[in-house]
DNA sequence: AGGTTAAGCGCG
DNA sequence: AAAGCGCGCTTAACCT
């Protein structure tokens, strides 16, 4: 594909894979969208045979003679920060981005007279970075319970909330999830399409709108370097080898894991510490209602029709409950007949 | 036949 | 020199 795209078509290269060939990935083919049709076609292409492989065969294939269902396995040993995962088949990577990818989830259904209900926490890891940093301008935006990347717009640009355009609230987001991940202002530049100047600007205007983040991430970085690891609220660690690196990559890399830990990890914590109330919650009731799957922040219930209320309730009541930070733990539910309708 | 690596891409 | 965390699956290429 290489040979056609950039020696036969004469393309230019724009991107290198870390073996150095020339890429092909979505964001190099973007780049020569407009040089000619052939890049976007590739580019469909793949996300349709991405969902036909993944999904839309294999599913159909695996389904389980004897229950009528797709049976996954969760691995609570995988994952550094403490996040479960699952496979054969992994069920944590359904697609829900575009339309057509949707149509797979709408596959996920409720037997007759059973509806599907899907539970997901709201913001959760951002809501955890303002317990644990502590930070006064995070907390403010979580307790007035409005739209957090709107508020961080705000006061990052210095409007008032409802003067935030679409494209600065989309930057603030960026900054947001970017920060959790230990983002340099290179990688804010690339993910916006903005200088690097520009990018230097809306990272210290956020340090100094929300210094505490800023202790915050400093001190785990401290903590990370003098105790070779870094740990969630309820105290299980993470231990990061490649800190002590001569390859300045390397630690680097070892840096951003530490300051994601303790944040993705918590997260992983008290999403755990719900499964086991709820679980034993719905243990003690008439069988109206299982446990199916668990999505990192969203837990996934089949009930029968007519208690749905009452487990819908019941079920954010004991997520919301599962940690009591500085913050409210906002837990949203939805119902519908597939797992795409409840959400 | 079965394993490994690289590239690419689905999700939170 | 690199530049955003955490996964698992498919395909292609290559190896034992």
């Amino acid at each position: 594909m290489q040979a056609i795209l950039f020696d036969e078509l004469g393309l230019p290269a724009k991107l290198k894979t870390p073996t150095g060939q020339p890429s092909t990935n979505e964001e190099a083919l973007e780049a020569i969208a407009d040089d000619h049709p052939l890049p976007r076609l590739i580019l469909d292409y793949r996300g349709l045979a991405k969902l036909r492989s993944t999904y839309t065969d294999k599913l159909a294939e695996i389904v389980n003679p004897r229950t009528g269902r797709v049976h996954t396995s969760y691995h609570q040993g995988a994952v550094a920060t403490g996040r479960v995962s699952s496979s054969d088949p992994n069920l944590q990577n359904i697609p829900v981005r575009t339309e057509e990818g949707r149509r797979i989830r709408q596959a996920f259904v409720a037997p007759e007279g059973w509806v599907v209900l899907a539970a997901d926490y709201s913001q959760i890891e951002l809501r955890i970075m303002a317990h644990l940093s502590g930070d006064e301008g995070l907390l403010k935006a979580f307790q007035e319970g409005g739209d957090v990347h709107r508020a961080t717009a705000a006061e990052v640009f210095g409007l008032a909330p409802e003067d935030v355009s679409a494209n600065q609230r989309r930057a603030a987001k960026a900054i947001n999830f970017g920060l959790m991940y230990g983002m340099s202002a290179f990688g804010l530049a690339r993910q916006l399409g903005v200088d690097r100047g520009e990018a230097s600007d809306y990272m210290a205007r956020y340090f100094s709108r929300y210094p505490g983040v800023h202790a915050f991430m400093e001190a785990t970085r401290q903590q990370a370097h003098r105790d070779g690891y870094v740990e969630t609220l309820f105290g299980r660690r993470l231990y990061l080898e490649n800190l002590t690196s001569r390859n300045q990559a390397l630690r680097a890399g070892a840096e951003r894991a530490a300051v994601n830990a303790p944040m993705q990890g918590t997260a992983a914590d008290i999403i755990k510490r719900a499964m086991i109330t709820v679980h034993a919650w719905l243990g003690q009731r008439k069988d109206d209602a299982h446990m199916l799957m668990q999505v990192h922040d969203e837990l996934v219930f089949e009930v029968r029709a007519e208690a749905v209320e009452e487990v819908r309730a019941g079920v954010i009541e004991r997520m919301s409950g599962a940690a009591q930070l500085s913050v409210p733990l906002l837990v949203e539910a939805g119902v519908g007949a597939n797992w795409d309708e409840a959400h």
